[in-house]
RNA sequence: GUCCCCAUCGUCUAGCGGCCUAGGACUCCGCCCUUUCAAGGCGGCAGCGCGGGUUCGAAUCCCGUUGGGGGCA
């Protein structure tokens, strides 16, 4: 096969197309340049856009003797990436943006330059196992459960499924990174990389009142109404969140408040009790399916963050809509976030979370503002 | 103006002479975790309003003072 190997210039990246060169494959590297102001003195190798990023995906490709381009899809990335989670945020919901670029860049924008290419898939390091099994290609966990990135590679539909190499699903961290140090590639012992690649300092906060300007307002309590607290743009929380609120005055009861509310309108936060955020419905925008889509209600597994547990619920798919109902309830569900539905370790399908709601304790969630479904 | 009550980390408080170099909770800060934002775990900063006494020893008792809250005026 003709295989488009995309180098980020960390390890795992590497390692999988080293694979794809030993497996047989004609392979080609190209690195992504997303940031259109790439800085070289990022300390700490976060995100995967500096110019070192850059250089060590050559040496990369050097040593794996095969050729080395570089995409520039940064237009692209701003449009439908930084954009799109600037305008979430705005919105008062929490965008995860590694799950928008796998939908728009790397899978869609970069797959599709590759097929006009002539290739055949595109190959990454992310750890996720694709089996084939009747003719249609599934989407399972990676081996390694502790680096599983299958939550944010399930907005993948069939097509680019088949189009997709993920060669280290079967493979743990540590052995990843000594294969890579085997293999002498100067990379291997190159650190994660975390927090949003475009927030260079990985304050997101700060990084959005300097997009969207301070716009100070209310903490609230979500129950009495009472304020306080201030704070300087409302678009900066997140529902269940408990730092960073700044409250000037200690509960009566002494227990710590998370945000249950963002209330955009009125730019106003609301908080209250840990309990207030119990939630065992929640209803998403259009689901998108990673093979032919479900019919009527079933049982399966829902994961609500990147790294979260997956619950037991049932699941009610539609065109329009995906209804979800927990078995028990979860704290901490924000609007924009996907949810993620496994049947096992297979991935179903997602889609971006609208709006919740809990069966119990229905006059805490009527006080705060109704979460509006906006079309991501 | 007189009588009574109260006065501890930024906040809410534990403390009722030696176990207090003052404990906890909330907030805040740091670290860990983590290719989203958050949960979460671990650690840290920070206080006895002030001045006199009593006592071997006072956050704890007494007097005064300052600052708050009540009945009388």
């Amino acid at each position: 096969m003709r295989v488009l190997a995309a180098l980020s210039g960390g390890v795992d990246s590497a390692v999988a197309a080293a694979r794809a060169v030993d497996a047989g494959h004609d392979v080609v590297a190209v690195h992504l340049a997303l940031s259109r102001n790439p800085s070289s003195d990022r300390t700490g190798a976060r995100g995967c856009c500096t110019l070192e990023d850059s250089r060590d995906a050559r040496r990369v490709a050097d040593a794996l003797g095969i050729a080395f381009y570089i995409w520039d899809l940064s237009e692209r990335f701003k449009a439908a990436v930084i954009d799109n989670f600037v305008n979430e945020y705005a919105q008062g919901h929490t965008p995860n943006p590694c799950i928008r670029c796998n939908e728009s860049i790397k899978f869609s924008a970069v797959l599709d330059r590759a097929i006009a290419l002539d290739f055949d898939a595109v190959c990454t390091g992310h750890y996720a196992s694709l089996v084939d099994r009747d003719g249609s290609r599934e989407l399972h966990r990676a081996v390694d459960d502790t680096k599983d990135q299958s939550y944010v590679l399930a907005v993948l539909d069939q097509e680019q499924l088949k189009r997709s190499m993920f060669p280290l699903g079967d493979s743990i961290k540590a052995d990843v990174r000594r294969e890579a140090s085997e293999r002498g590639l100067l990379v291997a012992e190159k650190p994660e990389s975390f927090d949003v690649c475009f927030i260079s300092d990985g304050d997101t906060a700060g990084w959005l009142t300097s997009k969207l300007g301070a716009q100070p307002g209310d903490v609230r309590d979500v129950t009495t109404g009472e304020v306080l607290g201030a704070h300087e743009g409302a678009y900066a929380f997140t529902v269940g969140q408990r730092r960073g609120l700044g409250l000037s005055r200690s509960s009566a009861d002494g227990e710590p408040r998370y945000v249950i509310g963002v209330d955009t309108a009125s730019n106003t936060v609301l908080v209250g009790l840990s309990h207030m955020l119990d939630v065992d419905e929640i209803t998403t925008l259009a689901p998108r399916w990673c093979g032919a889509p479900p019919v009527g209600e079933f049982e399966a597994l829902a994961q609500i963050r990147a790294h979260g547990e997956a619950l037991a619920c049932t699941v009610l798919p539609d065109d329009e809509f995906l209804r979800v109902s927990l078995s028990d309830p979860v704290r901490g569900v924000a609007s924009g976030q996907s949810l993620v539905v496994y049947d096992g370790t297979r991935v179903i399908g997602s889609g971006t979370i609208g709006s919740t709601r809990s069966s119990r304790s229905s006059s805490a969630r009527e006080l705060s503002p109704p979460a509006s479904v906006t079309s991501a």
